[in-house]
DNA sequence: TACTGGTACATAGTAACACAGAGTAGTTGG
DNA sequence: CCAACTACTCTGTGTTACTATGTACCAGTA
């Protein structure tokens, strides 16, 4: 991946997956397959599940453990309320950041 | 300032210093004060030195020292051939997480 | 003169995060 | 048995922004 977008996703990769959570719960493996759909190609595996490991122990899903018919049973996560909030914030900072933006790029 | 703006910048604040200096040169002190204006109010000075540094030795952006009438000497950058490629690699990355963010936004 | 405040740049140490790479397990099919 | 896929874990590294502090230069003022 380019040393760019490498930056880029510091900050904001964690409120990529509290967002597809939001949709609905997932476990590790399941969530890197969606971002690898989303053309997020290669974000290493490891970084998701620290990423998830980091969320959890800040309160901001919940862990359910589901056997699964192939390999290892999943780890499950869902976000709850205080999850939806910190999203709340996320896309609050966010959207800050993408009008600064947007008003430099077209400022010239 | 919130861990979430912190880590966010971290990979965009290049690219809005970046972009700062592409509408024409600037020094360090007068693109912090420029920073504060567009409301990012608490970034430290020290963080834009550094940044200065920084693409100063990749390369991407030219210095000039220009005597000041307050103040010691001030360091001028200006964007060269370099940086503006590498500013337009910038905003191809950054579109891409913006639409894909975008998406995650309106899909639920 | 001495002091204050604004201008202007620099640096040492710290925390957070994504990555590379390797490893551990379970299941299925050749 | 072993390759391939599923699923998760761990160690070490590089980059980045922050905090905190320091240096230096000048103008106004008491």
């Amino acid at each position: 991946m380019g040393r760019q977008m490498t930056e880029m996703l510091k900050g904001t990769l964690e409120g990529i997956v509290l967002a597809i959570l939001s949709a609905r719960p997932a476990y590790g493996y399941e969530i890197t397959a969606r971002l690898r759909e989303m053309g997020f190609s290669d974000i290493a595996e490891g970084t998701v599940y620290a990423l998830l490991i980091r969320i959890e122990q800040r309160g901001l899903v919940d862990v359910e453990k589901h056997p699964s018919e192939k390999g290892p049973p999943r780890k499950v996560y869902s976000l709850n309320a205080q999850g939806q909030e910190y999203l709340e914030d996320f896309w609050g900072t966010w959207s800050f950041l993408a009008e600064r933006l947007e008003q430099l790029r077209k400022g010239e």
